[in-house]
DNA sequence: CATCGGATATGGTCTGACCATACTGTGGTC
DNA sequence: GACCACAGTATGGTCAGACCATATCCGATG
């Protein structure tokens, strides 16, 4: 009989070795964000697929920020190279959170979490508070439980972006944005906001002042009161 | 004239529309993991659009973990509602980091700051430390590199799982996975892997001990060990 | 030189076909 | 009745070709 015995337990499906390419061209000839993609119908030849599958490949890049296509031509048009995970994170999360496979508790947690070490590392490095003060003024004026929350995302994400970290940037941006339903229904069941407000008044006076230990103390609390049910 | 003033800024693509009906029945009906989505050309029909365009949909939904797509017929083929974060996350990162996007300390800093907070829980919460010790075990037994970070690998992902917190764990593990390759050179680099063994039982005794703050600081130590120059 | 309009390149969508896969049911065989 | 072989069929995976929408480019025209 001939060879049947081994098989490869699951066939790569076309799109994949697509993407497989395009990775492996990324990262041989170096491309970063701002770089062109060729066109899908070239690409399709290139490789001697079809169009749908350089299609669902695009599709795949596109989901994880990777890629951002625009229709027309000259310069801007085509698949371009870009770097936005945070779109790909938020997506991530809410269908998760959709699921039923992430509980609120764990991303507050995770977000617990993010922010001690970025407001302690924020201190340490007496970072340039300019964005965070703006987001903190910005609260002040908010007059509806929907503007207060948008502001506070703004400081919160503000605080994440001040420890330099981009990645847990992102991942604080996603945490909030698959999470802002849930805000803003906390934000009512509270009703008073001077308290929440104090708290970032604080938070911000340990950065500027280059102190960790109190930033990270008034983080906590300030989630603490945020989330008295976890 | 007619109204032409308005049109909308940006017209939202089929596959999109596709992604918003799938989310929203996964919402409204309460869908979870293990549930089945209609066929594509069912869905197809059921939407007034063409298959390539629920296909693309799918597509997005398989990168973002969300569902899992098998040919043939029966209750396991279609396409099945999944929760895999994890490779989503990875794929997510491996590509960033690719791009030049993301640093690998930022990466690397990331990782400790979850291992810390990790570490603190599992030993308050005198977390299970079975998964831990196996992981532990069948380091002492690595020959090469590869083998000693596979199991590295094992020990670092079960401390994270060991909080509880199912998002920290997906992190993580996509976390590692992603920097594989630089943590066998870093390995390789050391060439002695005894003192890392070494951190690994202090890291355990801590947990298993019930001592947070000697849990955390044994994980900074032992990866201060493991990057020197970060 | 300015402006307008067609040519063109690009992504977005649709249709219809065919293939590979894996279960389902049917019928025959023992 | 139990078992097995095989056709039927529902599913995803891929392809080819067409058409539309959009945005630029470029040449003709004033």
């Amino acid at each position: 009989m001939t060879d049947t015995r081994w098989r490869p337990v699951k066939r790569t499906r076309t799109f994949e070795d697509v993407l497989a390419q395009i990775e492996h061209r990324i990262s041989e000839d170096g491309l970063t964000a701002g770089d062109r993609l060729p066109a899908e119908r070239q690409l399709a030849e290139q490789l001697g697929v079809s169009r749908s599958s350089v299609r669902e490949a695009m599709r795949v890049l596109e989901t994880l920020g990777v890629v951002s296509s625009q229709a027309g031509r000259g310069p801007d048009a085509g698949a371009v190279l870009v770097s936005r995970p945070d779109t790909a994170l938020t997506d991530l999360l809410r269908l998760h959170l959709g699921l039923a496979a992430l509980e609120l508790r764990e991303v507050v947690d995770t977000r617990l979490m993010i922010e001690r070490w970025a407001a302690g590392h924020a201190a340490t490095a007496r970072a340039d508070t300019s964005a965070l003060t703006a987001a903190y003024e910005g609260m002040a004026a908010a007059r509806t439980p929907e503007e207060f929350v948008e502001h506070d995302t703004a400081f919160h994400c503000a605080l994440a972006d001040a420890s330099g970290n981009r990645l847990t940037g992102a991942i604080m941006r996603s945490l909030r944005d698959s999470m802002r339903r849930y805000a803003v229904e906390a934000v009512e069941r509270l009703g008073d906001t001077t308290a929440l407000q104090a708290d970032h008044a604080r938070i911000l006076a340990a950065i500027t002042g280059g102190d960790p230990g109190e930033a990270e103390r008034a983080v906590t609390d300030h989630l603490a009161r945020a989330y008295p049910s976890l």
